[in-house]
DNA sequence: GTCTATAGATTGATAGAC
DNA sequence: GTCTATCAATCTATAGAC
């Protein structure tokens, strides 16, 4: 009722919250727009259809993450270049991997998106997951091609399944945040974006550079 | 019709086959049945219901895998102690993802289950993960009591976190390794599953270890 | 044990009034 | 733009004949 907040917008954040908890096909049209409280047909006077809703979901969030990470990635190659030096992996990985934790503690409401990425990586329906795939694959492969540069001396191939370790880590690790009653007792959970920034981006960091 | 297996058994080959490519909820009793070559109502007749059919898959997989996990993990933790050494992190960790990629090459049809294992690990379906989980977390817990053992001087919720970091590498390879179409052209992702095993186990080992 | 037929519930989408 | 009412398709599960 006192929810200044558009229809389109209040169906977005609903739907990205349920889509999260319950998974796209877990989750009906009549759960978001109950939630959302306004009316059944309104997803389809909107969006067009629920794949639609679903799309726009991604694209909202992804725009902005991905201007973020794709400037920091070749402002450090470019810094590279210019003082003649190798990339930091170190650096690479963080500005890969960060935005997007960082996304989750400063942006209201995002959380509930990252939970859904860390799923839709491994969503059984492949046009779902293709919606991701086609947000994240140019990003993937600057990151790839950077860190070709910054161990020049490691086999292209070996380099690209290390990225790939690194990015099931994140997805986990991302998908975990949001189930928080998976951790054992005695095991203190509650680490905030920064210190789990700093653990993800050092355990990959060492297996990237391993021999 | 020449097909020797009884309907309990190709029901479950089935399922295994199907939950994996489209997921639980994208895959249907009709079609189930209709693959296996057997009457609708057999799920219902052999299983109870679709749950129980889903268990079943897994209960059968993970038995022999568990067993193997388990007394390996336990032969490093012993032999560790009467020589009065630590455990070899790099050891327990191959004891720990190992015979999952082994067991995919060496069993017929394993395939489709550890790809069905990799994306049940962040199933929205809470209920069906937790019938993952159930297998799974007893071995979790031991790996990460020996790795304890192995490198005392890392405070434990580090190595919490970098044992999921872990899992989150080995159950994302487990998933693209039933979805070769994602590898870009030039590199060699035909690699066997001593080679993939040796990668990430090297990998997170090295995570494992930096300071 | 295997089959057909169907109950009973839920879904995405849309037509048409306001 | 929002609403009600409803269609058509899909699903799991089961009753009951053979």
């Amino acid at each position: 009722m006192n929810d200044v907040r558009d229809t389109k917008t209040r169906i977005l954040d609903t739907a990205e919250k349920l889509f999260a908890g319950n998974g796209f096909h877990g989750t009906s049209l009549r759960d978001i727009t109950k939630d959302a409280g306004v009316n059944l047909a309104a997803v389809n006077y909107h969006f067009g259809s629920k794949d639609a809703l679903f799309e726009e979901v991604f694209r909202r969030r992804f725009l902005p993450i991905n201007r973020i990470r794709r400037d920091k990635l070749e402002r450090i190659r470019e810094e590279a270049r210019q003082e003649n030096l190798r990339p930091s992996t170190r650096e690479v990985l963080q500005a890969f991997l960060a935005p997007v934790l960082h996304f989750r503690e400063t942006e209201p409401g995002a959380a509930a998106f990252i939970t859904l990425v860390g799923r839709t990586i491994s969503e059984p329906d492949d046009r779902l997951r293709e919606i991701l795939m086609g947000h994240f694959r140019p990003n993937f492969f600057l990151c790839f091609a950077i860190l070709c540069e910054a161990l020049p001396n490691i086999p292209k191939d070996v380099l690209f399944w290390r990225l790939q370790f690194s990015i099931g880590a994140m997805s986990h690790t991302l998908f975990l945040l949001g189930h928080a009653k998976v951790f054992p007792e005695g095991v203190i959970p509650d680490l905030d974006a920064g210190a789990i920034t700093d653990l993800i981006v050092s355990f990959v960091t060492a297996g990237m550079e391993t021999q």
